[in-house]
DNA sequence: TTAGGGCTAAGA
DNA sequence: TCTTAGCCCTAA
């Protein structure tokens, strides 16, 4: 059984190679890690393989967003100004995406709801709400009180207010969402995302295991326990993948990790403790409880019925629905679960339509 | 998808 | 035992 910490150290430097997501995703599953913290070093390389990952499939997503807003809220935000830049492109490129002719779809576009003209107008206004009016309206709030603050201002700049403005013109005028399209494209986003990666890995510098071969190295030439030149040469790709061979032929493959590979679902998420869907509309629906930790059986007229375990409504679920409904106003209650996905992961709209109803009944 | 009635676990 | 909060069911 692979130490813990050993595991995370091999994990940090395998995230840092060019594998394949695959033999990542197995990784994971594998070592022995219990779940980093915010403070720890491998959280940041894992949000940055993450964000890489994206990258490398040409596929951003609100899970990009995502990533890009953990990272700034990261205890020491490296490549401030890129990652502003980044947030804003992919924010735009977001919004944008359904007026672009390759995704207004044909007549076989399959996809039902809408459809036909006006179909592309319809989910670009959805963007617009849920990513300019919510999420970044969420963080320019928080950019100017006190909860959050940090974090919030290492995204909003006058180049993303500009944009949110514009994005709001953009809903009432055809000329300006048609400006929109030629400006923000995708690949315009993916730049910006390529920009702040190559920053943030330069960044972060080797990883203990490369600073503790050098060392050895060192010792071994009789040169003493020196860690210096964090630009020595890094261990191949192929280093990479025989170690990774070492890990699978540990044993230490538990049996939800197996399940999860055969299933093959976003192993990524589950470590990050908040799991985004890559599309909103794909999010799983959580009112039928799934036997587990989180559902339990209740005899009822002599039959047992499984039904969700209680779960008291925390202060930050509390504060986020009043704030919502503030601004959203009451019976929005779809829209207000999509806006803050992962604060409501457990919620579902009925959740949030009975705890308005107990708020302000007392 | 939402509203509203009703049931029940948890706690005072 | 009573109240409250969280959850479920059903109609629209």
């Amino acid at each position: 059984m692979i130490d813990p910490d050993v595991a995370a150290w091999i994990l940090d430097f395998l995230l840092r190679q060019t594998l394949d997501d695959s033999l990542v995703h197995r990784l994971i599953l594998s070592l022995p890690i219990p779940a980093p913290s915010p403070s720890s070093p491998l959280h940041r390389t894992l949000i940055l393989r993450r964000l890489s990952s994206d990258l490398s499939r040409r596929s951003l997503s609100p899970r990009t967003l995502h990533s890009l807003e953990l990272l700034s809220s990261l205890p020491r935000p490296s490549s401030a100004a890129a990652l502003r830049a980044a947030y804003a492109a992919v924010a735009a490129d977001l919004t944008v995406k359904p007026l672009r002719p390759s995704s207004r779809g044909g007549d076989d576009d399959g996809g039902g709801g809408g459809g036909g003209e006006g179909g592309g107008e319809g989910e670009f206004y959805d963007a617009v709400n849920r990513i300019w009016n919510c999420r970044v309206a969420d963080l320019e709030a928080a950019a100017e009180g006190a909860e959050g603050a940090e974090a919030a201002a290492g995204l909003v700049s006058p180049e993303l207010r500009a944009t949110r403005r514009e994005m709001e013109e953009a809903v009432v005028d055809a000329t300006v969402r048609a400006g929109l399209v030629v400006r923000y494209t995708e690949e315009r986003a993916f730049q910006a995302v390529r920009v702040y990666l190559e920053e943030a890995w330069k960044e972060l510098g080797p990883s203990f295991l490369e600073l503790a071969a050098e060392a050895l190295i060192g010792m071994a030439k009789g040169k003493g326990l020196e860690m210096e030149n964090p630009n020595s040469s890094k261990p191949s790709p192929e280093e990479g993948s025989r170690l990774l061979e070492l890990v699978n032929h540990s044993g230490t493959v538990n049996k939800r990790g197996k399940e999860i590979i055969e299933e093959n679902t976003h192993e990524w998420d589950d470590l990050f403790g908040s799991p985004l869907p890559a599309n909103p509309v794909e999010e799983p629906h959580v009112s039928y409880p799934q036997k587990g930790k989180d559902s339990l059986l209740v005899k009822d007229n002599n039959q047992f019925i499984l039904r969700k375990r209680r779960k008291k409504w925390s202060s930050l679920e509390e504060e986020t629905l009043r704030k919502s409904v503030e601004r959203h106003g009451v019976g929005n209650w779809k829209f207000i679960k999509q806006c803050h996905p992962s604060i409501f992961k457990d919620r579902t709209e009925v959740d949030l339509k009975d705890k308005w109803r107990n708020l302000v009944r007392h």
